[in-house]
DNA sequence: TTTAAATATTTTAATCTTGAAATAAATACC
DNA sequence: GGTATTTATTTCAAGATTAAAATATTTAAA
């Protein structure tokens, strides 16, 4: 293989290791701090940004998760009290899934301190190279929203 | 909060999304192609750099996976012939883990094929944003390394 | 040497995750 | 209108994952 295959390969790697170490420390600080778990909180970033709701397939493209996977999640943040699901007017297989008052004020809280932990994880970044990468990623976003 | 955690929160949205697609394509193709699943894929690919095999907690520490977890791949790797646990001389709590014969030949094919897919998926990043996002991700992990 | 503490691993219960199959409802076609 | 197809979701079985508890062994301490 070339050696430009092997520079993209070691990037993968590299990139795939970081995400795991964040994740992981965020993962220990939501549980020892708020009691919740990394998919859940994910969960509800996602219905944040939506004050009107998400459908089950929207929330499972959004996460690039599997359906059956969102609907576990779902069923336990209901049975939680932070979210509900909105029977619709039109189609009668689908319903609105959205954050509870609860919900909100809850992951409203949990927000605040999730940007201040990855502010602090990744403090070790100079301003400069963050948007460095940043803008590579979101234009690699592009490519292959594109290509597909 | 400042524009620079802005910034920061920003570019982790971005690295952790860029890594779950990519994750979720290569499962795929692991799945289809070789029938075998990620975390099995990336428990071959750890002990293929060490031929003399490894620690169960040598190989949770450099998965950045939990003891437990890594107890039950090893299980059904075992059981499917591609890894075998040798019993050791001195400390009668381990065992060294490493690739049979099989596991090893399948697995440089499997190795092979990965590669260029990983070529092919992160096509679209010229060679100089590579190294640069190379760099910036290897000098964070050294930073990670020293503040832990 | 006996006991206490530390280390390595496995087990367990709960949750998460996937891919495939089942279910239900809406849409398209005749 | 009635049937077939598509779409949206849930259910299911197998595997993956975590955190905590249990087990087994080694090392340290008294």
């Amino acid at each position: 293989m070339s050696t430009e295959s092997k520079a993209r390969l070691r990037l993968w790697v590299r990139l795939l290791r970081t995400s795991r170490a964040v994740e992981n420390e965020i993962r220990e600080r939501l549980r020892t701090e708020f009691d919740v778990t990394l998919p859940r909180f994910d969960v509800l970033a996602a219905l944040f940004r939506q004050p009107d709701g998400m459908l089950m397939s929207e929330l499972s493209r959004f996460l690039m998760v599997s359906n059956g996977n969102v609907t576990g999640i779902i069923d336990r943040l209901v049975a939680d009290g932070l979210v509900e699901r909105a029977k619709r007017n039109g189609d009668r297989r689908t319903s609105m899934v959205r954050l509870t008052p609860k919900g909100r004020t809850d992951f409203e809280t949990m927000a605040r301190t999730h940007e201040s932990w990855i502010n602090d994880l990744l403090g070790g970044l100079p301003p400069d190279e963050v948007e460095a990468v940043s803008s590579v990623l979101h234009s690699f976003a592009e490519y292959r929203e594109i290509h597909s």
